[in-house]
DNA sequence: AGTGTCAAGGGGAGGG
DNA sequence: CCCTCCCCTTGACACT
């Protein structure tokens, strides 16, 4: 695997201002509007790539399974009240009895704020929904509410917090992509800073070619692009060293050192 | 007690 | 102006 193969992620990463608007709104009061920020983001074709490619998605892969769902989201409840009961029916009942709870308070106006755990199927089923499209018409979001007996605004949530979970989690499939990426870089900057001590050990200790017009200095062995001077077969150039590539050749014809 | 998860609150941005 | 989205945050709960 070659660097342009490790590195090539259609991964971008770009300095702002930090001007976008949630950003400016919520962090007034912790930095400096005008401080620069780094941005990370994939390109739009690897995004969507990502997309058309679900089974290499983290996300997509948790939500392969009814089994894999509930422990997407409320499996620490069903596996502490399966262990103690063994109830799940029970369970279920209790769930959506704390839901109705919620619901009147929400009613009445009551201040006291109850943990909703939607069921299994609750989620299962808005875990499909998912699938098949991250938004909702506001008719998709009224049927699912009637179908899950959810009010639409808690479709609504939870479909808000899905979309933030998948952005985390591709956030951090992004970012493992990038420190791959910098070990590469980082490797490859050893290897040719390596490369470069070894020329000049060379050049230091053969001083007959330092006689050598710097034109002889301007061919890429590797790449074969450029002779000077001397001869254009790089076969017979002094520079060559045991066979290995060499790039030998001045920066400033040749700026990357990749050719 | 500390930590992680998740439903929900709140507020600003943007579109119709 | 309303609706929806995103982002950040809060609070309840489960787990270690």
């Amino acid at each position: 695997m070659g660097y342009g193969d490790i590195c090539h992620t259609g991964l971008s990463l770009g300095l702002s201002s930090c001007d976008t608007s949630n950003q400016q709104k919520k962090s007034s009061s912790k930095s400096d509007p005008f401080f620069p920020c780094l941005t990370l983001s994939l390109s739009p074709e690897v995004r969507y790539q990502a997309a058309a490619t679900k089974e290499t998605n983290p996300y997509q892969r948790q939500t392969t399974s009814l089994t894999e769902l509930s422990s997407f989201s409320n499996s620490s409840v069903k596996r502490e009240r399966d262990a103690s009961t063994g109830e799940e029916v029970e369970d279920e009942e209790e769930r959506v009895l704390s839901k109705e709870i919620s619901d009147d308070q929400d009613e009445e106006g009551a201040c006291a704020r109850k943990k909703l755990r939607l069921t299994k199927e609750q989620s299962a089923t808005l875990e499909d929904s998912f699938k098949e499209h991250s938004t909702l018409n506001p008719k998709q979001k009224q049927a699912l509410a009637n179908r899950l007996n959810l009010r639409p605004r808690q479709v609504e949530v939870w479909f808000q917090n899905r979309r933030a979970r998948t952005k985390l989690k591709q956030t951090e499939v992004d970012c493992e992509l990038l420190k791959k990426c910098c070990e590469t870089l980082t490797d490859e900057n050893r290897r040719l800073q390596k490369e470069l001590q070894e020329l000049r050990a060379i050049k230091l200790t053969a001083p007959v070619y330092m006689q050598l017009p710097a034109a002889t200095l301007t061919m890429c062995p590797s790449c074969e692009r450029i002779a000077g001077g001397v001869g254009d077969n790089s076969s017979k150039s002094p520079f060559s060293i045991n066979g290995t590539k060499s790039h030998f050749y001045s920066p400033f014809t040749h700026p990357s050192a990749a050719c």
